[in-house]
DNA sequence: CTAGGAGCTAGAGTGCGATCTAGGTCAAGC
DNA sequence: GCTTGACCTAGATCGCACTCTAGCTCCTAG
């Protein structure tokens, strides 16, 4: 049940690169060093796979190496610390949530702005934008466009 | 009008600080050089102080400097290329709302993690998480609880 | 007149998270 | 037995976006 996987498997299951999961050892991300074979390679097991894939997910919402480092290290520090761990939960949760934030305001005036073009160009009606007084959120094409 | 900023004025209403606003002038993002004074100093108008605004925001929701840079390029070779503009902000769209979906799926992980911790904490069981059979979400953690 | 703070340029350095290189070892198929 | 491709370690390098340094100039206030 624990299938021995090697670096290149786990590498296929994750999505994460045998350079990153070399890395992530050496960086403390694994609780403790992978198990290795006879023959000196890295035999994964189920576990570390899915740990990997919760790292991963960790990562690629902005949780620095680091902290991943400190999660792991509780964890394998074994239970008593589920206070510990859930405020780094909680923490991280938080910087989730104001990046997600911030990135629906500034999409909202990527799309605004978007809107604006397409609106002119299906009009066939675009350099008209540049003749008025333009949309307050086209303000700096409208000035570039009369000259710096 | 075009009240003439320093470089100082400028980094403080734009929140940029000043090596950012001379590199961003080296990168190309500024269509065109800032005009000097008689000293050889910047001298910022109403319209630079917009345009870093955006930029900003453009950088902060994952923009490279790079297409910032086209952006701006498009922007100062004037009217015309309207088309291509869109383009850019569209792609730049579509970048930004999987970036939010990602974030939001990570984040639900998160919660669902975090969750349980804190009903276990609360209820003062956190330590039986780990002898039944642990919830998925927190399996890697129930296993490692149980010895690797 | 002068001191001090802000600005200038060119170029070096930083931080993070990988990613790659060199120089080997290991193992499965022919 | 040999080839081939995946794997090993240690350490160098990269990419991006800044950020800082050195050595200078400029300007404003006292």
């Amino acid at each position: 049940m624990d299938e021995d996987l090697t670096i290149g498997q786990v590498s296929e299951r994750t999505g994460l690169g045998v350079h990153a999961l070399r890395y992530y050892e050496r960086e403390g991300l694994l609780m403790g060093p992978v198990p290795r074979s006879a023959g000196g390679r890295r035999a994964y097991g189920r576990l570390d796979v899915e740990w990997l894939v919760l790292c991963n997910r960790f990562r690629s919402c902005g949780m620095p190496v680091a902290d991943i480092r400190r999660y792991a290290s509780l964890v394998s520090a074994g239970p008593g610390n589920e206070a510990e761990r859930l405020e780094l939960l909680r923490e991280h949760e938080v910087r989730v949530r104001a990046e997600i934030e911030q990135l629906s305001e500034n999409l909202a005036v990527i799309e605004s702005k978007a809107r604006l073009y397409s609106d002119h160009l299906e009009a066939g009606t675009a350099s008209d934008l540049w003749t008025g007084q333009a949309p307050s959120c086209l303000a700096v094409e409208a000035l570039a466009a009369r000259g710096r």
